[in-house]
DNA sequence: GCTTGATCTGAACAGGTGTTCAGATAATCA
DNA sequence: TGATTATCTGAACACCTGTTCAGATCAAGC
C-alpha cells in the first residue's frame, strides 16, 4: 500500500473543493466547467474524478458540508435563560457564522435550483431544521409573553432574510466592525419582535 | 412595406421574453440554451435573433425592464405626509409590487453575476436609485425624530432584505392574504425603526 | 532495487453551445 | 393577382460540455 501518508490526494482533494467553492460562487454552478476547476487546481479535468463522482456531487457536498457545519456550530453554542437572550444569541451567532464563510453561504442560497431533486430535499431538510431553532425561540418567547409576533413562521423567515442581508454588503475592511454590525442588527431584531 | 400590422413579431417577440423569463428563473441563465427557449416559443433557435441581438441582451432587457417598471410604479405612488406614513407606503408598495412579478424579481437578484460588467453597472445603478428612496425616508424620519435608526444605509438594506424574503414563501393560494402579509411585515418594519 | 498501486495525463466520446446566413414561406399592399 | 419583404427554417460553424479510461508517472514498502 504505497502513497498513503503525504500523498497528493491529501492536498488535491481540499484544493478541488476550494476551487469549486470559489468558482461556483463567482460564476455560478452551470457556468463553471470541470476543466475550469481543474485549471484552478493545476491538474487535468480527468483527475477531478478521483475526488468526486461527478460535478453534481461536488456542489452537493459543498452545500451539505456547509449546512452540517452550521447546525453543528449552532448546537455547540451555550444556551441562554431568557427568551430575549436566546434570540440575541441566535442573531449574533447567525451573523458571525455567515460572515465567516460568505462563499459557502452564497452558494447555499443561489445554487439550490441546480441540485437534483433528491439532493435538494436533503439540503432543504437541513435548512428547515435550522430555521426551526429560531422559530422555537420565537414561539416560546411569545407563549411566555416576551415577544409580540403575529406569526412565528413568517417572523422566522423575515428575521433570517434580514440577517442574511449582511452578507451582501459587509466587508471586513469596511467602516463597521463585526461587533458593531451585530449590535445594529440585534437592535432591529429585538425591536421588531417586542 | 408588407406585414407590419398583425405580423407574427407582435406575438413572437413577447413570447420570447416570456419564455426566457420563465426558463431563466427556473433553471438559471447559464443552464438555459437558446434552443430551449426557441422550443418553448415553438420556433427554431435562429428565429430568436430577430428579437434579440444575443442571449446576454435577453437577460439584460428583462432585468432593465423590471427595474424601470419598479421605479416608474414607485414614482406614481401618492406621496404621504408623515415619515411613518411614507415608510408604510413604501413597505406595502414593495411587497405588492414584488409579489406581482416573482419571476422578474427572482432573476433580478439571482442573475446579476451573469451580466457583463457594463450591463451590471446599469442595473446596479437602478437598484441603488430605488434603495435611495427608502434611505431618504429613513433619513428624513430620523432627522425629524420619528425614527431611531443607528445607520440609515444599513437599515435600508436590512428592511429591503426582509421584505424581499416574502417572495421565497408567499403563495397566492396560501393561508395568508396579501393584505395580511402586508400588515405583518409593516408591523415588523415599523417596530424595528421606531 | 523492485514491485505495488495511488495519482495523474491526454486523448477520446457523444452531444450541446451561441450565433450566422442562404433560402423557403407566407402575409400584406398595390 | 403579383410583387414585396418580414419572418422563419435548417444547416453549418467553431468550440465547449461532463465523463471515461488506457497508459504514464513516481513515491512508498519490502
Amino acid at each position: 500500500m504505497a502513497r498513503t501518508a503525504g500523498s497528493h490526494s491529501d492536498i488535491t482533494g481540499p484544493r478541488v473543493r476550494e476551487a469549486a467553492l470559489a468558482l461556483f460562487a463567482q460564476h455560478g454552478y452551470a457556468a463553471v466547467s470541470m476543466r475550469r476547476i481543474a485549471q484552478e487546481v493545476g491538474v487535468q479535468a480527468g483527475a477531478l474524478y478521483n475526488y468526486t463522482p461527478d460535478k453534481q456531487s461536488l456542489l452537493f457536498d459543498l452545500m451539505q458540508g456547509h449546512m452540517d457545519e452550521l447546525l453543528k456550530a449552532r448546537s455547540q453554542e451555550p444556551v441562554c435563560n431568557s427568551a430575549l437572550a436566546q434570540l440575541e444569541a441566535f442573531s449574533r451567532f447567525h451573523i458571525r457564522f455567515h460572515l465567516e464563510r460568505p462563499l459557502a453561504v452564497f452558494i447555499s442560497y443561489m445554487e439550490l435550483r441546480n441540485l437534483t431533486p433528491d439532493n435538494f430535499a436533503v439540503i432543504e431538510d437541513l435548512r428547515r431544521r435550522y430555521e426551526g431553532e429560531l422559530e422555537a425561540i420565537l414561539r416560546d418567547g411569545r407563549d411566555m409573553g416576551a415577544f409580540h409576533v403575529a406569526d412565528t413562521k413568517i417572523t422566522t423567515l423575515a428575521i433570517i432574510a434580514m440577517l442574511n442581508g449582511v452578507n451582501t454588503w459587509y466587508r471586513s475592511e469596511g467602516r463597521l466592525s463585526l461587533p458593531e454590525v451585530e449590535a445594529i442588527y440585534w437592535d432591529m431584531v429585538r425591536k421588531a419582535v417586542t
